[in-house]
DNA sequence: CGGGATCCGGTGCGATACTG
DNA sequence: CAGTATCGCACCGGATCCCG
């Protein structure tokens, strides 16, 4: 795609926003990746999402599925039963997602030893003066 | 995509680390993407990024370039004159990270009035409930 | 010009306790 | 089970001043 060269990817546009950004803002923080990814594998309960997400509390859990429906990418159903029951999982626009974050995963993936080993030597030379 | 379902993208590893977790903590902060993206199209010097960057202060300049320097993704040229010039660029890895941030850029673009629509009929009904 | 050092306010986030 | 409400701190990030 030659359009990469002409169009600038995450300027603003006429509104004053840039799209990205509002992508990173989901994507960036620390629990919308893992949730979403998850949820890209089945439906989940809340409490399954709390224990298969190691370290999230339980208020970030909250707070993160309450953006990501939000904003569209997951919805959430509500079970009128007892005990209560409520189900996440991917929308359809959820689940496009998907596909640029796993080619960011698989950009970790390949690079990550590149990453610390930049970092090693960065640190090694800082140490050194 | 049946490699969704047998790979688990952003799961921990032996190390208990998660690779994409070292990746979105550098691209999930709100400075990282636009230095990168603007060090894909040319050299930069600092008051040059300062600039074209709206709204970055000086410190969050400071401290984002040297952590991708650390990262291996940028390269820092000093030039020894009077006065003093820095050049930033991408450094090789840092430019095979440009191709998945501006496939993640096209998903924004391409979703960004879905998201946006899905925002405003979360927030009507919330406000009629 | 290209930063470093410091102060300081906002808020992200965990821990805890309570509710339907 | 699936949340809500409150407190408290750590840290992010902006503003300001200083230096080589």
């Amino acid at each position: 795609m030659s359009a990469t060269n002409t169009r600038v990817p995450f300027t603003p546009d006429a509104d004053g926003d840039c799209p990205v950004r509002e992508v990173l803002d989901r994507v960036g923080d620390k629990w919308s990746v893992s949730i979403v990814v998850l949820l890209g594998r089945r439906t989940h309960r809340f409490t399954e999402l709390h224990r298969a997400i190691d370290g999230i509390s339980q208020r970030m859990l909250t707070l993160t599925l309450r953006a990501l429906v939000r904003d569209g990418l997951v919805s959430r159903t509500a079970h009128a039963s007892v005990p209560p029951r409520v189900d996440y999982e991917l929308t359809d626009l959820g689940r496009t997602l998907l596909v640029p974050l796993i080619a960011l995963d698989e950009w970790a993936s390949t690079h990550r030893d590149d990453i610390r080993a930049a970092r090693q030597r960065h640190d090694q030379d800082a140490a050194a003066g």
